[in-house]
DNA sequence: CTGCATCCTTTTCGATACTG
DNA sequence: CAGTATCGAAAAGGATGCAG
């Protein structure tokens, strides 16, 4: 009884799921993680501005997060992982002491309006978000 | 030197976040750290098609996903966050056995457009980031 | 200054068994 | 069938020390 339409949806949604990912290093999923974690949207956030250096960069971060710093190794990784899919670039100038720069790429400047646009929908209706949190902590506690 | 304009880079942006997120319960950072983990935009792609009950979705998740099923626990949590959050409704309809359906709300289905045109423009891009990628281990390997 | 290696803690997820 | 509890594996993140 439930498996005509039950059937239909999935066929639908296969067909639309391998249309692109579904196989494996599916960018989609990847970079969603990428912006879902902890500290890149923040990373974006920062490099649109101009370029940055690697400790200067740390320290606004830390300011800017109303948790504690970014580690210095985190930050490396990160940075590494924009850099990999074409969202960073990297410009080494010195070399004791080392000048390393971060700047945004055509690709990553548009990656963070478009992830931009989500962040503000989503802030846009925290209130509501708050409000049915607060109604589903109080039903049955 | 580098200090001018670094400070006003600074000012700008805490400006900016402290006029939204930064304080404790960001739902912002909340949202998309849940957007960017292994199922919810997966979950929403599915219950997007309609009402479905545990069980069923389960499986159909597991028939989407390039890798192995949800386990009955993780998506119990993960639809418990969206439920908190306000984007999924559950009803429960028997009691023995149990019939629980879920389904997205209004809110539910506006979050899965937003976040579905950020994952198109990823997808879109695809093939740009894995020749990055390509570039990025074949350059220092 | 930047990056890496190492170690440790926290979080996330999967497997299994059990209850109503 | 839906949900929970418990356990263990894996991943993400933080702290520290060292090298170029």
């Amino acid at each position: 009884m439930d498996s005509a339409p039950l059937h239909q949806a999935i066929a639908r949604l296969a067909a639309e799921m391998t249309a692109h990912g579904k196989h494996r290093d599916d960018p989609a999923r990847e970079v969603m993680g990428l912006l879902g974690d902890r500290w890149s949207t923040l990373i974006l956030l920062v490099l649109e501005t101009g370029e940055w250096r690697h400790a200067d960069l740390r320290r606004t971060l830390g300011q800017l997060s109303a948790e504690q710093a970014i580690s210095q190794r985190v930050l490396t990784l990160k940075l590494r992982t924009l850099e990999r899919d074409g969202f960073v670039a990297r410009t080494i100038t010195g070399s004791v002491p080392p000048k390393v720069s971060y700047r945004l790429t055509p690709l990553g400047r548009d990656l963070h309006g478009q992830a931009r646009a989500l962040i503000d929908w989503i802030n846009t209706r925290a209130d509501n978000i708050r409000l049915a949190r607060e109604r589903f902590d109080a039903t049955d506690s």
